[in-house]
DNA sequence: CATCTGACGACCG
DNA sequence: GCGGTCGCCAGAT
């Protein structure tokens, strides 16, 4: 059952729930924003738990680079649940510069002014020498 | 308690 | 662009 990380849980489906229609999120940044510790695995755990029937459009919640990292029945449903949102798809992902939000550039100013979740502590550690 | 897996992300060759 | 590897953490067995 739920245990305390259904708190933390909790952020991320209220995180997915403010997803505006025709955007998505990725695994990452909705990690960061709702400040998992687990980093973007925890949100993805978050979302397989996620309940279904609460209005959760998990199908806005992509992976990086806006790939739909989900097996294949759930990828195709979401996939079309996105298009129906008006999300557009390069090919086999999202057009993460037009749906996802992108901190990067200026680009995301236009999208609707929304505020930055400014990147913090990456999940991955790069790695200093290999030698 | 030990171990593997997983709706991940990013780097490297 | 693709595949393999590493890192992080939580849940399941």
């Amino acid at each position: 059952m739920e245990r305390k990380s259904n708190a933390a849980w909790e952020r991320v489906y209220c995180a997915v729930k403010k997803i505006r229609a025709g955007r998505v999120l990725t695994y990452g940044q909705l990690a960061r924003m709702a400040k998992l510790r687990g980093g973007a695995r925890e949100a993805g755990h978050a979302m397989a738990a996620s309940p279904r029937g609460q209005s959760i459009p998990w199908h806005r919640v992509v992976g990086a680079g806006g790939r739909l990292l989900i097996r294949e029945p759930l990828a195709s449903l979401q996939r079309r649940l996105l298009q129906s949102e008006k999300v557009i798809f390069s090919g086999h992902h999202v057009d993460m510069a037009a749906c996802g939000y992108t901190f990067s550039k200026a680009q995301s100013r236009k999208q609707n002014g929304a505020k930055t979740p400014v990147p913090r502590k990456p999940a991955y550690r790069k790695r200093p020498t290999r030698d």
